[in-house]
DNA sequence: TCTGATTCTTGACTAAGTCCAGATCACCGT
DNA sequence: ACGGTGATCTGGACTTAGTCAAGAATCAGA
């Protein structure tokens, strides 16, 4: 039962960021489930190490997304999601329907829209891109006038129900 | 104290809305004061027609923005704001020190972002671009490495405060 | 004007997140 | 390896944004 690091710790320690139990079971968690709320995570945290305080999920959360080692997206309506899918510049799509997240890279380029046609002199750092819209799954379950589907293929694909 | 619409209530009667003092004061609220938050048009209209219930401004909120009259924003770390600018594809620049919000038109063209590198089957109905960064009172505010700066004219300056 | 449906008010409630004080833990130097 | 110290975690109260529900008030069509 010893050694289960990927260099998690080793990451939080260059990044100037004290190695806990919890943070790391955070950074896992965040790992194995892109795009869950605080809420969801701690659960997750809490059947890795046995409990968290809510304190610690967001104190966790907080300072590892300063440490741009993890990303916060709010979407419209939901509580805040996170990710380690740093890095890169790539933005969401959200379905009105079912609110299912999906990762998409930019239509424009590596660094997409970080110009803004008049920046009014701000110092531009991030452009947050959320697509809305309606997922396959919901279109399906929704609507009878598109191309014939089979109508027995469109329970909620059970496949991609793990990413909220 | 007659005929003070601007035809705000022949426009909510063409999109099917009753027509009711809340709902056009909300309207001529979101008009003064974009990017405001529900709580801060409640004060607003409050002051305008004397009181209003939380939940009326909401309820009048939801509506105008379904009827597509208003459109809500709701950027990461605030409440949900919101502008009456929606027939055109615009977008926000926030800035994180003071959450001063600003209206920006897309650098890459009239529909910008709409169509993402791959779709993954969605209907993509709204590209929602939110460019993070300082503004620049809050540069100057904070920066002393900077291009010297007249350190007089840093106080957050008074004519923009209005728009939070 | 009457009537029915929509909308508003009031108040309780939920969810997401913060604040605080005290207990615990991780890291550094010895 | 050990202790001190500052950072972190816990637990609970609290705040804010927003929703729900029942009854009163208001709008709009006949």
């Amino acid at each position: 039962m010893s050694g289960v690091s990927d260099g998690a710790d080793l990451m939080l320690r260059q990044h100037g960021v004290q190695v806990t139990a919890q943070r790391l079971a955070v950074l896992r968690s965040v790992a194995s489930r892109p795009h869950a709320t605080a809420d969801e995570l701690a659960d997750d945290v809490r059947s890795l190490i046995g409990s968290v305080s809510r304190q610690a999920v967001y104190d966790a959360l907080r300072v590892l997304v300063d440490k741009n080692l993890l990303r916060r997206i709010q979407p419209a309506g939901s509580a805040a999601r996170y990710e380690d899918r740093v890095s890169d510049n790539h933005h969401h799509l959200i379905c009105r329907a079912c609110g299912r997240t999906f990762d998409v890279d930019c239509a424009v380029g590596a660094v997409p829209c970080l110009t803004a046609d008049d920046d009014h002199g701000f110092e531009i750092d991030e452009a947050e891109v959320i697509y809305w819209g309606r997922c396959p799954s919901c279109r399906k379950a929704s609507a009878g006038t598109r191309r014939a589907t089979t109508p027995s293929d469109l329970k909620h694909s059970s496949t991609s129900k793990e990413q909220p």
